[in-house]
DNA sequence: TTAACATATGAAAATTTATTCATATATTTA
DNA sequence: TAAATATATGAATAAATTTTCATATGTTAA
């Protein structure tokens, strides 16, 4: 593997008008987990397509983040949903769940490689 | 007009390897930038169809949020190049100016609008 | 059944962010 | 040029979030 692969979804873009305060605050929800650098991290060990399922351990090391702090980070993305928990033995693995989030980081990688 | 209307577009997925801090770092400024209330609420105001360019006051009316709120905030979405700024007289009018702004309320907004 | 390993968790500390308040600046109109 | 209108801004406060530290829990192996 040597470089980016991609390929194509489909999104709607939607002309609405304005949501309600209910919808916003899920919005907001949705968009604050994905908005901190720890969580990205996490989310981007969990992106590989080689191995979608790891466990804490491994996060941790492929994070370089501490084990207290990528587990409270992994149970606030169990909160929302967003990744799917096992345990086999002393280990618990976790891999994404949500579609959406690949997409939410999908399209802030995108802009965030933009030329400024 | 009576409900949503909907248009299909294309977004890359892409499966890469784990970004560098400086592209983690943008991703989460941007990530961050849409993750609060106000200023979902004023890009909300943006994204109107018939009326993309909206003047300080008009926001404030919409949004329901405090004058020196949706200033603030309007500055902060300008700093990160997501609208674009226009006086005329008085007034001063905003635009949204960065798609991918949109695609992230967009998939967001699907998210948050699914049943539990 | 104790030791070792893997993960989770509560509470405190540190940091960041949103919001308000008072006031400043810019533009137009009287 | 003074008053009125529209917007911006600095500093203080309030609120929320992340991170650490110490320790607890669950599982396996000795």
């Amino acid at each position: 593997m040597n470089d980016c692969s991609y390929n194509i979804i489909k999104v709607k873009v939607m002309a609405t008008r304005f949501p309600n305060e209910d919808i916003l605050f899920k919005m907001r929800d949705m968009l604050s987990i994905v908005s901190d650098i720890t969580r990205l991290k996490i989310m981007f060990t969990l992106l590989d397509e080689e191995k979608s399922e790891k466990c804490v351990g491994e996060i941790v090391d492929e994070t370089g983040a501490s084990q207290s702090l990528v587990s409270h980070q992994l149970k606030t993305l169990k909160d929302f949903d967003l990744v799917s928990v096992r345990r086999d033995g002393k280990k618990v693995y976790y891999a994404l769940k949500d579609d959406h989030v690949r997409q939410l980081i999908s399209v802030a990688l995108e802009h965030a490689m933009e030329e400024d």
